[in-house]
DNA sequence: ATACAGAGTTGTAATCATTACAACACTATT
DNA sequence: AATAGTGTTGTAATGATTACAACTCTGTAT
C-alpha cells in the first residue's frame, strides 16, 4: 500500500513538477523515515549528503509537495510542523514526555455528522495527546 | 450545560486560582464570545475596558486557565491558537474561506482503537478544515 | 503606621519557526 | 553567445510566543 520512492517520483512527473535532486531527496527522506520529521531533522538529514542545501529548499518543496498532495502537514501544535507521507486518513498520537509521534487506525468518515453535510470537507485531523506505553512504564519504574 | 461565567467563578475559587480582575475579565470574555477568539482577539477587546492590560497577563492568564482545565487550547494550524470555553469532545471546522470556526458533535470515544489500548490518552482533538455552506454559496454566486 | 512578603501585572527584549525577497546557478533553446 | 525558465541559496523580515525584571496591590506581622 504505501508508494514506493518509484511511485512518488511518477507522481511528480505526472503533475508536472520538476524532477530536482533536491526536490527527490526530500521527498526519498520522507519514504523512508515515517517519524514524521520536522523540517529542522529534514534539513539537518539531507545536509549531510548535499552541503549546500538551503533549509528554504526544504520549505519550498515541502509546500509544493504538500499543494500536489504528495504529503500531509501535521500540526499537532508546538507550533512546528510535521510532516507525512502517508496521505491515508489515520489518526495521531504524540506522546507528550518523548515526543514521539505514533499512528493508529481512525475511520474518520464514519464520524461525520449530519450537521456538516453542506459543508465542504478538504482535510479530516485527529490527533490524541498523552503518554506512550514505554513512558508509562519508565515512570513506574522511578516510583 | 454550558457553565455560567458564575460556575466559572467559582470552579476558580476551588482549585485556589486568585481571582484577579483581569482574570475574570479574560473568563467572562471567553463565556460571552464562544467563537474560539485568538489572543489577539481577545487582548484588543479587553483593552476597552482595562487600558492598562498587558497582552503578557493574557498568556498568562489563559495558560493558567488551560492548565486548571477551564479552557481548551485549539491548535488548528495557522500558528496562532485560539481559545474554547467549552472542554467538553467535541469537533472543530475551520472554513479555509471566512476562517470560522464551527463547532460539531463527535462521538470521540468510539473510534479509539485498541492499539491505544496501553496508551493513557490526556487530550483528544477532531478537527476538519473546508469551506463553509455561506462561502460555498457565495462562489456560486460569482460564477 | 511601617515594613515585609506573596501574588499578580506590566513592558520590553529575546526566541524561534516561517516567509519574503533578491541574487545566483543550471539547463535547454535560439 | 544570448536568452528564458526553473530551481536554489542566503539573508532579512515577520509575527506569535516566552523570558524576565520592575512595578503594583493587598494582607499581615511588627
Ligand atoms: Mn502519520
Ligand atoms: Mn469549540
Ligand atoms: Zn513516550
Ligand atoms: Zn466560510
Amino acid at each position: 500500500m504505501d508508494p514506493t520512492f518509484e511511485d512518488l517520483r511518477q507522481e511528480l512527473k505526472t503533475k508536472n513538477i520538476g524532477l530536482s535532486h533536491q526536490r527527490l531527496k526530500v521527498l526519498e527522506y520522507l519514504a523512508q523515515n515515517r517519524c514524521h520529521p520536522t523540517v529542522d531533522q529534514i534539513y539537518t538529514e539531507l545536509q549531510k549528503d548535499i552541503p549546500t542545501l538551503s533549509k528554504t529548499t526544504v520549505y519550498n518543496t515541502l509546500r509544493i509537495l504538500a499543494e500536489a498532495g504528495l504529503v500531509k502537514v501535521i500540526s499537532i501544535e508546538d507550533k512546528e510542523c510535521r510532516f507525512d507521507i502517508d496521505t491515508e486518513d489515520h489518526g495521531h498520537f504524540k506522546c507528550e514526555s518523548c515526543g514521539t509521534i505514533f499512528d493508529f487506525p481512525v475511520d474518520i468518515d464514519s464520524l461525520i455528522p449530519e450537521e456538516l453535510s453542506n459543508f465542504k470537507i478538504n482535510d479530516k485531523n485527529v490527533y490524541f495527546k498523552g503518554l506512550c506505553p514505554g513512558c508509562l512504564s519508565n515512570k513506574k519504574e522511578i516510583n
